[in-house]
DNA sequence: GGACGGCAAAGTGTATACACATTCACCGGC
DNA sequence: GCCGGTGAATGTGTATACACTTTGCCGTCC
């Protein structure tokens, strides 16, 4: 019990970790825990209802009490974590109802990063996307464990293209959310996005025919969404809509 | 200095915190904090830059730190606060590039509420609506001083008709933040929006034209930006632009 | 034998203590 | 007289202690 959250919280083996390792303060401790948390649900190594208990975690990070409630806060106010008053922290399990907003206004996000992507993407910019939607094509092709991770780059990336922050903080905060969705409605390897319709938008913004790339997104986004919606009415796990709630 | 903060914090004259005094524990002690500071900003009572001592705070609301520095977490993560460290927490002052990104944001929220204002309102959402637009229009004429929060609560309402939390959430966070742009920039008494756009974007609601009210909503909110963009110009108060960084 | 009640262990909520950083006033030197 | 340094006071960062709540176990009673 103790060593699976180990493994699945400790395993930051990103690159930035490494190399501000040296410094005395990489980034503050909590800040480091919120990244781990946060890489693993992006990651789908911690699933919705898994429970975080203080101690754990700090003899994990050793780090006190303290620091660790600052981690789980942010957390819980980006809906990654649900603080149940006197019982500890848990990872969020999206309702249904959740799914439906999450999506609604991750269209609304996209539909408008989109746009600023094709206005201000400079050539490196471009190139970049390109180099990127090789790299999914060769991991799609391999079937590289990683590929659901480099799929939902791609979005991150147009995010940061875009140059909006706070269009990038919405976007950072639904994506991580999707995770938790598709964690619980998805069955198990046929998550993430469709690389063609990633390839077409690339193309759509290449062009600067922005009216069609966010055409593009947001039928890539609505796929994506019916998809989960179609394996909720599968599992239907949700006690409270099954009694009526 | 102690007795204005008291002042202008402790301001929180609206009925929720006096119905629910009562109880035992009305909300959460954090929750009452953040809710002060945050209704603080939305009247413009506290202004950008201005000190958030925890100790003070404490005396304050008659808690610990602990708490205090719970609620500055949280209002931080919103950017409505920054904590500087070993240099406490103060009312952020937004950027004008932090400006520019929160008023692309806020449009692009908007323009996605609007149309599921026209989806989903019922006979009563359009009565509420046009009931405040008659508050509005009766403030505006004895130009009582809480007209620009009142005019400020039609967006509020809007997102709420809409039915999507996510959106709801995404817009207070950037309305705040507007709050805060607004006392940088504008000349006091001049803020707030234009009456008469908010009465023709209900009538297009009403009338279930989505694509009209979605352009009046985006006029509007380009009319309030643009004339903060002038204020700025004038007033360039940021030395950070002036020296080039 | 099963259900109820209490007890102990684990875990969370809050306050407080202590170490450290910052700030400002005061003071001596130039 | 002004500038720069020093020390106290203020304020923040983190750890820890203590009270309370939850939870699971076990014994008892029906």
């Amino acid at each position: 019990m103790f060593h699976t959250l180990v493994a699945i919280v400790m395993a930051t083996d990103n690159k930035a970790d490494r190399t501000t390792r040296t410094r005395r303060t990489p980034t503050s401790a909590d800040e480091r825990i919120y990244n781990s948390v946060f890489s693993a649900v992006m990651h789908q190594r911690l699933k919705p209802g898994t429970r975080l208990p203080e101690p754990e975690l700090c003899t994990l990070f050793k780090v006190s009490r303290t620091i660790v409630r600052k981690a789980l806060q942010r957390l819980a106010h980006d809906h990654i974590v649900s603080l149940r008053h006197n019982k500890g922290a848990v990872v969020a399990s999206p309702t249904r109802e959740e799914t439906r907003e999450v999506f609604e206004a991750r269209r609304a996000v996209e539909a408008a990063i989109v746009p600023l992507v094709v206005a201000r993407a400079s050539k490196e910019g471009i190139a970049r996307l390109r180099g990127m939607m090789d790299t999914e094509a060769h991991m799609l092709r391999e079937s590289h464990p990683d590929w659901v991770q480099q799929a939902g780059s791609f979005h991150h990336a147009l995010a940061e293209i875009s140059g909006n922050r706070v269009l990038q903080g919405f976007l950072m905060s639904l994506m991580s959310r999707c995770s938790l969705i598709v964690a619980l409605y998805e069955p198990p390897g046929d998550a993430g996005c469709e690389h063609d319709e990633h390839a077409a938008i690339v193309d759509c913004i290449a062009k600067g025919d922005a009216t069609g790339a966010i055409a593009l997104m947001a039928r890539h986004l609505e796929t994506l969404e019916q998809r989960i919606e179609y394996r909720q009415e599968e599992a239907e796990p949700d006690l409270g809509s099954l009694l009526g709630l």
